[in-house]
DNA sequence: CTGAAAGCGCTAACAA
DNA sequence: TTGTTAGCGCTTTCAG
């Protein structure tokens, strides 16, 4: 490997005046500078980053450790948006995926360490709580996606109640008064959050809550689409049945198309749908395109490493900060 | 931080004793070895990355670069493979998404390079070929789901002929033999390759090729699924429509279910349909679920890894190997 | 079985 | 403006 040394050499000067430089000190004579910088591009020389670490103590490095959000279709973007803002400051990404093995995740951390990361990211592929005490103490930790059981970490996290509100607000603002919510029965916070979102949108128009226009789909992932299939058309056979359906996720959007289709009816002229999600693939692609909440997880990515590099506040009155996401609309033809 | 010097120091051993601990050197004093490990532990001590690679030369750092993949909803697949295979070999992961700016992917590769990284894997989101000469020639450096124009460089592909033979040949053993392909107008290997496969199969089936049972849909991705729609509707009011087709995605295979939903058929019992790609979250919630041709990204990666590590050769003959991987049929309800 | 000391490639305090 | 040199935390050669 070339080094500075032998940089040094066939310039005909010392290293220390290399290294000056290469980090554009001041105080080098012109001429010096431009024989230096044409042995370097001459040589094809590039400093050495862990050498650069061992004096400095900046290793421009950050982990980003995944539960599984690499293998989610649509939770990847978190990882582009931290990488892209990682980048554009000089920073690099340690991509770690943990698979959810808790032993992984131990290792995992440790090996951050290791490297002397000056941060680590910890994004989740569903909205939920983790066990903080995980983390080392000594690391700027971000959450993303989920948030410390105590409160003891920074977290960022979508907005659920204000997706829901919207996504019911916006069958709402068609005209539509009977609106069936198909949510998945889970204690999480997404289903919850929607779902108080619903309810508070439905409040907000003075709509009494009706429970029967609310179903719940049972996890797993397997025939998601398939449970909401018959529970859209359960819906639609009610004597008074809704003219507008909240799907949890915009899969569920695809099993509630299936069924307004099977009942004979059209969307949005007979039956309006709003999924969430905004899994393009999906949702752009299916007939009518389907309007749906985002889930901004490039933001979410890009916001966690402005936070770890200090652009945007982590603690505040001595708390850690929990940056709420919006979920905004996009807007299709389903409604 | 904690340093070896201070392990040391408290163990009442020199440095050296503590890094033969650390290195599971033999010929160390069962007692020593315990009191060193109780300290280490007892400080939570872990030896520097960085330290130790200015030593032995050894960064355990793999170089991941992609085009787009991470912006993809189905290919970012490759990247779980490679990170776990990595990391089941004591590696880690640096990933760089160059977003196609080829300014951003020379300054990349100059990063990895300034990590020392043992290896740099490129990965693309569509099978293309790539120029080679952006790459280092001291880094071994493989090419996955592309090539290099001089085949200069190891890589790794999908067998798109074989994809396409077997998704034909499904059909055909179903008893389909009018069978329609729905494929996309680029000269790109997928779209080449996919239709040379259908021609193989019909071929060996003794099945003259019909050029009016081939159709074409513009690029880009938007509403691809809308004008495969225009296509297969096309395709079914022939005077001899096809009974199966073969699409050249899962997304268009979405327009294509419209189609025959739209002309009143069923799927598979009147028209049976083929996807490529496998993108779980459209074939297996789609209604019947989609038979569909997988692409190994997972298992692309995974192989990448094991190349850079030795495991599968790189060179035959004297010249770079490039590794064909079989793309196997998911058996759905679609045919 | 254990220790002293050199040195990996770089930066920076100090000197010239 | 430039050079000398110490030292970052570790591994390893060579002695003991």
């Amino acid at each position: 490997m070339t080094t500075i040394k032998e940089v040094a050499r066939r310039a005909g000067v010392s290293i220390r005046t290399v290294s000056r430089v290469l980090n554009e000190h001041p105080h080098v004579a012109a001429a010096t500078r431009e024989r230096v910088l044409s042995v370097i591009e001459e040589l094809d020389f590039r400093p050495s980053a862990a050498a650069r670490y061992m004096r400095t103590g900046q290793s421009q490095l950050i982990g980003f450790l995944t539960d599984e959000v690499a293998q989610n279709a649509f939770s990847y973007e978190v990882i582009v948006g931290a990488q892209q803002a990682a980048w554009e400051n000089g920073k690099l990404l340690f991509l770690l995926n943990t698979g959810n093995d808790p032993q992984v995740e131990v290792r995992a951390i440790n090996v951050m360490r290791d490297h002397q990361v000056e941060g680590i990211i910890y994004a989740t592929m569903y909205h939920r709580e983790i066990k903080h005490s995980q983390f080392p103490a000594d690391i700027p930790t971000i959450l993303v996606n989920c948030f410390a059981d105590d409160r003891s970490l920074p977290s960022i996290v979508p907005d659920e109640i204000g997706g829901g509100r919207l996504a019911t607000e916006t069958l709402l603002r068609h005209g539509h008064r009977r609106i069936g919510f198909v949510n998945v029965a889970a204690q999480e916070p997404a289903p919850l959050g929607r779902l108080e979102g619903y309810r508070q949108a439905l409040a907000s128009y003075g709509i009494p809550f009706d429970e029967d226009l609310v179903r719940y789909v049972e996890e797993p992932f397997e025939g998601l689409a398939t449970s909401t299939y018959d529970c859209v058309l359960s819906l639609l056979q009610m004597s008074d049945p809704p003219t507008g359906i909240f799907c949890f996720n915009d899969m569920m959007a695809l099993g509630a198309y299936d069924a307004v289709r099977k009942s004979n009816l059209r969307i949005p002229e007979d039956v309006a749908i709003v999924g969430f999600d905004n899994v393009e693939i999906l949702a752009a692609q299916i007939h009518p395109p389907l309007t749906t909440i985002e889930l901004p997880y490039f933001e979410m990515g890009q916001l966690a490493i402005r936070m770890l590099l200090g652009e945007v506040e982590m603690v505040r009155d001595g708390r850690p900060v929990q940056h709420v996401m919006e979920c905004p609309l996009i807007v299709r033809k389903s409604v």
